[in-house]
RNA sequence: GCGAGAGUGGCGGAAUUGGCAGACGCACUGGACUUAGAAUCCAGCCCGCCUUGCGGUUAGGGGUUCAAGUCCCCUCUCUCGCACCA
């Protein structure tokens, strides 16, 4: 019987299929358990990481349905986006059809690596049956305030054509193809995500069970800091300039205003005075520098003083004010005050423009002389200069100017944040159409509740020069006022594709719910939050803090019931591979490189770093190819054994290799005894047994305490595998019992079963084929996870390691129960030890229950 | 620059609470089987040496401890995140 991959894994496949074992229905007297993986976009053909992605979850959600919980484990699509849009004009496909052509090939796929999904529940968010509900959503929070429309600057990109998320610019590039951002002015749409700030923020850590990692950086990313905003009058009496500050502590030193070079007041200050000229150069220069401000290395400060002076309000100083190129103008109110002494900055600015500088802070062991300084002084010290708050420690003061500032009306305390609302109009064809109309009588309004879904139009035309489709498209933006029945035009932008994913894990609870609002209660009751999600670490900030959003705004809807829809989160590592080169013609894929010499031309490959595996860099491995070669289980398998989950793994052709081999020799070994121990019951009670045999029943319910643990606790499936290794090596280590030893024969199937029931989550398919043909009825997914018997597990003898001075010199095997006093006497008595010992003094003996014995000797 | 994490054989990685460093796998070496190979099975496999044994070794240095990969301090390297946020 030779182990045959490919026939057995279609075989169970189709009978999952036909049967719909993994189905998932709420069933109140049975423990819920939801498993989710982030959900794939259908560019075409899955990749690596999807699988190491999916088969990490679906090992937890079999586990967990061996353990007795009733397991959600559902699959859709991330289906809306700019790839069908990019494709639609190059090869003249339609979205829908190269979205669903692709949703087809990938679910095959899905299939064919045994994930245990319930198909039934599978979502595409392109079908009006599920953004229906999100334009409905959409209605709701307009009315609440939560969506509302606002002329803003915005990151544009221009190759992808639309608009970007605060979020989806990464140092200044677009997330998805790294062109530069550029600033436009349009009007757009926002989710008010700032209205839930301060819960987001505290949730943060109220989320024991998702890594500090992604907590921290969902932190940073809101950024909330606490300080006073402080008015600062003009001196020509023009009303005042108002600053947010963090360091009121400062105030007494501040000496001169900075004001964002984008910032209205910077050409309201300077209008009609000499300077105007050149200050509208200024800004117009610091406008088109910004971005490559913010990829450079470092940045040169720049200024211009607008012939315009403000008052201190503490001092009473006379401050000049500049424009400044290096001050943010959507954080704070884009004014700042400037503390040469106590800011590098400023410090920096300062002494370019030779200004004024004052010492506040003074330091505890010198007396800093602004004169000479070479940098700000921005530790901790006392304040100095300071009128009434002079002798205070600086960072207790805070509080008390703070109190000084409100009493004399001079500023107040406030809160500021980094974070924006979430911009989600785009400017794309392939998204679900934000559900509003623009009435030039009644401005804009909602698309009446009934008259949902606007569904995305198919007849639209698709150019390279790009611009929405939809706005070109009559039939679609011509329209009647809902409100007054006059002619209007409907909104053509659409929403961000991240809108969709932030509720699709709730509308799996009740996938086919028709009625308003698309969401189940009940359902969602059952099943949420969800109890374990798993993806990459790459969605930390945008998906996963949208989601809390959405979530959030779902819940004070009435729509869901809980506060945080992921209790805990697995953030999985990339997969890697080294790249190859060729001098002549550049990355080579694996099977292009083989044997060292580039397959074009035969020059030798040069072997580069280990990256993510990618298209552009070719290190790619086809899931197909490793399915074809291999079989499911030992793509699952690998993809499990060679690294935890949390780290990057690093691909290795040998190590499938050696994946294959371990399934091949778990088969060999079962098909070894099959005959004999098919008609026999695996050993029961605790029968006495011979030596080897007790030892291999004793592995293997260690093997069985050691799996569930690694398991469980920590997700740690590379330990798993290997304690079943062990016990597998164990089984080869086992004098062949004879045909007639039905006891030995008994242990023999104990240990084998133990192995396939503890690797049915890992390798599905081969364990079911094995369990069956040893004569179960039952699937092997159906049985329950094996329970370690302790009394069974539990050594009788024990190894107590002899160390003198912390160093191994000896071992003793004793019985478990020896005392310690006997123990302790034994070593000091061993042979070796004695040897060692001689002419020492021992000071002390100290005993490691069941470990060791220390001995101090001089 | 700030913040977080990491650094263990030729390689991927183990060592869960301070207690035998290197589980398991890969690669390599040898043996068995075979006409031969593949496959398989068995064995060896951190480094050094005066090789039944001894010494060294968890990036480097110091410390705490009977005992440190693990705890503390310093230095180095790498990865990730943030990066003029006032």
């Amino acid at each position: 019987m030779k182990y045959n991959p490919t026939a057995i894994e279609e075989k169970w496949q189709k009978k999952w299929e036909d049967e719909k074992t993994f189905k998932a229905t709420e069933d109140p007297a049975k423990p819920k358990y939801y498993l989710l993986e982030m959900f794939p976009y259908p560019s075409g053909k899955i990749h690596i990481g999807h699988v190491r992605n999916y088969t990490i979850g679906d090992v937890v959600a079999r586990y967990k349905r061996m353990r007795g919980f009733n397991v959600l484990h559902p699959i859709g699509w991330d289906a809306f986006g700019m790839p069908a849009e990019n494709a639609a004009i190059e090869n003249k496909i339609h979205p829908a059809k190269w979205t669903h052509e692709n949703i087809s090939h990938m679910k095959k796929q899905l299939k064919r690596m045994g994930f245990s999904y319930d198909w039934d529940r599978e979502v595409a968010t392109c079908e009006a049956d599920y953004y229906r509900w999100e334009q409905l959503f959409f209605i709701w929070m307009f009315e609440k305030g939560l969506a509302y429309k606002k002329r803003s600057s915005v990151n544009f990109c221009v190759k992808c054509d639309t608009v970007l998320a605060n979020e989806q610019v990464e140092s200044g590039l677009c997330w998805r193809c790294g062109t530069d951002v550029t600033e436009k002015v349009l009007d757009q749409w926002f989710f008010k995500i700032t209205a839930y700030i301060d819960e987001l923020l505290a949730y943060c850590d109220k989320l024991p069970g998702w890594p500090e990692r992604v907590m921290t950086m969902q932190k940073n990313w809101i950024g909330k800091s606490t300080g006073c905003l402080v008015d600062f009058p003009r001196d020509d009496g023009q009303g005042a300039i108002s600053v947010f500050t963090t360091r009121q502590d400062t105030l007494f030193g501040a000496t001169f205003m900075l004001v964002a070079a984008e910032h209205p007041l910077v050409t309201q200050l300077a209008s009609g005075k000499p300077c105007e000229k050149d200050v509208a150069a200024f800004v117009d220069k610091v406008k088109k520098q910004d971005k490559l401000m913010r990829t450079s290395e470092y940045y040169e400060k720049e200024g211009l003083f607008l012939d315009a002076y403000c008052i201190n309000p503490l001092t009473g100083w006379k401050m000049p004010i500049y424009a400044a190129n290096f001050v943010l103008a959507d954080y704070g109110t884009g004014c700042v005050m400037a503390v040469p002494t106590h800011d590098q900055r400023d410090f920096e600015f300062a002494q370019k423009f030779n200004l004024q500088r004052v010492v506040v802070i003074s330091p505890k062991d010198r007396t800093l002389d602004p004169a000479t300084m070479t940098e700000a002084y921005v530790d901790e010290g006392v304040l100095v200069n300071s009128g009434p708050f002079n002798g205070m420690i600086n960072t207790k003061a805070l509080e008390d100017i703070a109190d000084y500032l409100e009493a004399e009306g001079k500023g107040k305390r406030t809160i500021q944040y980094r974070l924006r609302d979430w911009g989600i109009s785009r400017q794309r064809y392939w998204g679900a159409p934000i559900p509003m109309i623009n009435c030039d009588q009644c401005g804009i309004v909602a698309v009446p509740e009934k008259d949902l879904p606007v569904v995305l139009p198919e007849n639209v035309t698709f150019s390279p020069e790009g611009g929405s489709p939809l706005a070109s498209l009559a039939e679609f933006v011509n329209t009647s006022c809902p409100k007054c029945g006059g002619s209007a035009r409907r909104e053509t932008d659409t929403m961000d594709t991240f809108v969709e994913s932030s509720w699709y894990f709730e509308r799996y609870c009740s996938p086919k719910h028709g009625i308003k609002p698309g969401l189940d209660r009940k359902a969602l009751d059952y099943w949420m939050p969800v109890d374990q999600y798993i993806g990459g670490i790459e969605h930390a900030i945008l998906h996963l803090l949208y989601a809390r959003f959405y979530t959030k705004v779902l819940r004070d809807m009435g729509v869901v019931g809980v506060d945080e829809p992921f209790t805990n989160l697995l953030t999985q590592g990339m997969v890697c591979k080294e790249t190859m080169k060729c001098p002549e013609h550049g990355y080579l894929f694996p099977e292009q490189g083989a044997g060292g010499k580039c397959a074009i031309c035969g020059k030798d490959v040069i072997l580069g770093k280990t990256e993510k595996m990618s298209k552009s860099l070719k290190n790619v491995i086809d899931p197909d190819f490793l399915v074809k070669t291999y079989g499911a289980d030992t793509a699952r398998m690998f993809c499990l054994f060679a690294a935890p989950p949390e780290k990057d793994l690093e691909w290795s052709e040998q190590g499938v290799d050696g994946s294959f081999r371990f399934l091949g020799r778990l088969w060999r070994i079962f098909d070894e005894y099959l005959e004999d121990i098919k008609p026999i019951a695996p050993v029961s009670g605790h029968p006495a047994l011979a030596d080897d045999l007790k030892t291999l029943r004793r592995k293997t319910h260690q093997t069985i305490a050691k799996v569930t643990q690694d398991i469980e606790d920590r997700f740690h499936f590379n330990t798993a595998i290997s304690a079943v290794m062990e016990l597998v090596n164990a089984l080869y280590g086992v004098k062949r019992p004879d045909q007639t030893d039905q006891l030995a024969l008994s242990v023999i199937r104990e240990a084998l079963e133990a192995a396939i029931l503890l690797l049915t989550p890992i390798v599905p398919h081969m364990t079911e084929e094995l369990w069956q043909i040893l004569g179960h009825e039952k699937c092997a997914s159906d049985m329950s996870w094996p329970v370690c018997d302790s009394a069974i597990a539990s050594e009788d003898e024990m190894t107590i390691v002899i160390q003198i001075n912390g160093k191994l010199r000896s071992r003793l095997t004793v019985p478990v129960d020896e005392p310690e006093e006997k123990i302790k006497a034994c070593a000091l008595a061993d042979e070796k030890i004695l040897s060692f010992l001689a002419g020492a003094n021992v000071m002390k003996v100290i005993y490691v229950p069941k470990k060791l014995v220390n001995i101090v000797a001089k």
